[in-house]
DNA sequence: AAATAATTTGACCGTCAGTCAAATTTGGCA
DNA sequence: TGCCAAATTTGACTGACGGTCAAATTATTT
């Protein structure tokens, strides 16, 4: 049965492709698993062969996402520098990311709260939280080595809580940058200089050396991008900040 | 008509009450208006002579929590302090709010994203908009005053950028906190101590005289608690570190 | 007490996630 | 090729729920 299972997978990249294509576009709640079925040209019925709900679907979708995500992390992660430079580059990495998911975080938050969960399959909640799992360690592994090697000191914030401050600026900010409200009164213009701008206050104030004030990172910026995004358009207009 | 628009406010108030209480229980789906209907001894169509939908009620549960938020830091502002010591009272006041209402921060990601706002009164969008910069000015002006003083420098942030960063560390870390895998990731066992650790590192990175690590903030705390919250239950643990 | 205005109600409607018996397709066998 | 059984697909159907509105009820005026 090897044939079969192929299509099988085949045909569930297919509902995926499309149900990305209506979150995206979307939301959550203005489409439904009629417009779905009808999109990939097969009955509704076929859909929940391969999912046990709406939110299942979703959160394979947001999954997909994740993955793309901890590729990303583990990619930059492994950018030639100076701890804090390679740290750098994953705060890059995730604003590559976000520029092509920008309602990623937004689908993220839904997932977590409400009845989310308890509607997805557990195969797939075990794959998210493994995911997860795998940009938290692309961070902290930095850190941790940023330790050892003297660039960031033990006092007085431990490894975990230096990891935590920085995933939760970034997606704090990731999410703030989404609020119109927000863009007014900060005068956002750029999504992404806001992220970067917070990580680095995150950073200077871990004490990692060497400090924004005392390096130019222009040049390691400009390196990120040539070797880890080198077909990016987004990047473009910020390099000269 | 004075009586009638009384007894019209109270019955709003009835109903906004049992909606907080089914939304801090259940969340948003785990609920519908009938029931909320039965909990407040009227039928489902005098509900939706309050509200224009359950997106509407849910925005007037949410603005009351933001209403809430503000008037405590704007309370939390006039503390008697250094500017930075004043900036600390407001994030032990986002504290003891999220305290008081844990689901708060995922309610309010809820209300941006999908078609809630288009679901809401004008009005209520308004009002929500009203208590958000509230918030936001709260922070802002301790920070533009903090400049003016010399205790934060005009450079290399803005103010806005300033306070961007501190609104976007602050509601990520309540997010984050809340996140059971996080949690384990990171060791986190005080709920209020990684928002203001995290918020300290923002102060630190933007060179907030004085440092955390030359100046003992432990008094201020102690006063802070004692001036703001003296009746509160959330501190008695998390003082002596 | 009757007439009129204001308010409340809950039966009803449309929508949508999820189900399942019937229809269709596939694959093996004579 | 023709036939049968197993596997797969389908879409009509169900239940749940947000939202509406004509009828019933209550309040107010005359």
């Amino acid at each position: 049965m090897q044939r079969k299972e192929r299509e099988f997978l085949t045909r569930e990249a297919l509902i995926v492709t499309h149900a990305r294509r209506l979150l995206l576009e979307k939301g959550f709640q203005a489409w439904n698993m009629e417009e779905l079925a009808g999109a990939v040209e097969y009955s509704k019925g076929t859909l929940y062969q391969h999912f046990t709900s709406k939110e299942d679907l979703v959160l394979e979708v947001a999954t997909d996402a994740l993955k793309q995500r901890a590729d990303m992390f583990e990619k930059a992660s492994r950018f030639k520098g100076r701890t804090r430079e390679r740290c750098r580059a994953i705060g890059f990495a995730c604003c590559e990311f976000a520029a092509n998911c920008p309602e990623y975080f937004h689908i993220e938050m839904m997932l977590k709260s409400a009845s989310f969960w308890e509607k997805a399959s557990d195969a797939r909640k075990q794959a998210h939280a493994f995911q997860g799992a795998r940009c938290w360690r692309a961070v902290n592994h930095i850190i941790v080595e940023a330790m050892a090697v003297g660039d960031l000191p033990r006092e007085p914030y431990s490894a975990e809580q230096a990891t935590f401050a920085l995933v939760s600026v970034t997606v704090g900010s990731h999410l703030m940058v989404q609020e119109p409200h927000l863009r007014v009164q900060a005068g956002i213009t750029n999504e992404m200089m806001p992220v970067r701008v917070n990580q680095d206050m995150i950073c200077d104030g871990l004490r990692w050396k060497p400090f924004l004030n005392e390096f130019d990172y222009s040049e390691t910026d400009r390196r990120i991008v040539k070797e880890l995004f080198p077909n990016s358009v987004n990047w473009h207009h910020s390099l000269d900040s």
